[in-house]
DNA sequence: CTCAACCGAGAGCACTGCTCTCCCAACCAG
DNA sequence: CTGGTTGGGAGAGCAGTGCTCTCGGTTGAG
């Protein structure tokens, strides 16, 4: 991003990105557990310690993976919202869920790996923290918007949530009504778990016409919310 | 299941059981990816090289692992679903969806393994589908009683999911209204949303109140099919 | 120009899934 | 009761893994 500082720092992100981006291959082509750092290595024409000194384990090439996969998936749903930044929010939803669909399908190991079960023993470190916000982010700002022209209208808000529903727009979506808090983040949750199981082969010979019957869910999700079709 | 027959079939059916119960403890301790089948016959006084006449592979003793654990989720489900036999179809709605979480919450590796990310490469086999499908046929057994008893307002049907409709009510729930497929579908689907998104941490620091969140969600999951509170 | 930091190479450890061969015990037919 | 067949445990071995450590050569800052 910066002037050259010196072949050698230079050198080193130029290799750093050359792991990744061979790291990325292979976990698109056989997903995560298959990736191996002696592979990587070895396509790489370096021997496999010699990679230790770029990712101190296979856990940390992971999370790299992890963070721009996440980042992947939030410029995706950006740009598709960008496309229709001037239709209703209820289009805008429904773009931004169609573009996570589309990212998942394109990319099935890269979301297996950011939204299917953790790998073994992994926690992910807070550094992933602002990749994954994104395309929350951007459902929460749809709705806000709804919510500012008039559009929107939230269930009733049941009194034990009212609590929660508080401090859920206090921390990361102030200027939502209370009504819609606690819907849109199940509606977030509920939208990984309709692309999750398309792609995991829950729908097979169940879903058959997979476009229309994920539009028609994902409308329906944002009716729940409040956005009127 | 049957009478003795003779000590070397009944030696094996023991330990194919005991082999299943070791592999169980290590997946319900380390997860799947760290299921080791040399560390499964070292705890059971056996060589490795023995393991492989019960399961010839380590992916055959995770297809048996993945229907147990099908199966003891879907039990657990039924039997919540018994204990409230006589409420209203949304009370057993919900107590189901309830039970799921319980379940999942309880077994955490095992819903990984069924409802994760499928582990590498892996394909499950036709044997799954039966105990796979328990939970499904239970929330359609709902879902259906509520309609028979007048108690179901599903929403309206789109014209391009009309065909898909009749396909799902022809293949597997009979007896239920077309406007009432998809949704059933969806909601289904985004129930494992919920349940996935807690358990592999998305809600941390976003969902505090667990539990009212999640009876609050799955009550409109309900209800977005057509089941009045 | 010197010296520390950097980093590639290679050997090695402990582990994995899986195969193959050997051999004994259980079983069934005659 | 016996003899051949089969089931299944033991052990060695192969190819692969993540990771560590040590040895040198190169780079760049003081």
């Amino acid at each position: 991003m910066n002037i050259p500082q010196g072949a050698r720092a230079r050198a080193r992100t130029e290799i750093t990105a050359a792991i990744k981006d061979e790291a990325r291959r292979q976990l698109a082509a056989d997903g995560a557990a298959k990736l191996s750092l002696r592979a990587v290595a070895r396509n790489l024409g370096m021997v496999s310690s010699a990679l230790y000194r770029y990712f101190p384990s296979r856990d940390d090439l992971l999370t790299a993976l992890i963070i721009d996969a996440y980042d992947s998936l939030g410029a995706a749903a950006e740009t598709a919202h960008e496309a229709v930044a001037d239709e209703s929010p209820a289009v805008r939803w429904t773009a931004v869920c169609e573009a996570v669909r589309g990212w998942a399908l394109g990319h099935p190991h890269e979301y297996a790996l950011i939204y299917g079960s953790p790998v073994p023993g992994y926690v992910a470190p807070q550094t992933t923290v602002p990749a994954a916000a994104r395309v929350g982010l951007l459902l929460i700002g749809v709705v806000r918007d709804a919510h500012e022209r008039g559009a929107l209208n939230p269930p009733p808000l049941p009194g034990e949530l009212r609590a929660e529903a508080e401090r859920m727009t206090a921390d990361f979506a102030p200027g939502l009504p209370l009504e819609a808090a606690a819907p849109l983040v199940a509606a977030w949750a509920q939208l990984y778990g309709l692309v999750g199981f398309e792609l995991f082969g829950q729908f097979h010979r169940v879903v058959e016409a997979r476009e229309p019957f994920f539009r028609d869910a994902v409308t329906r999700l944002g009716q729940s919310i409040g956005l009127r079709a």
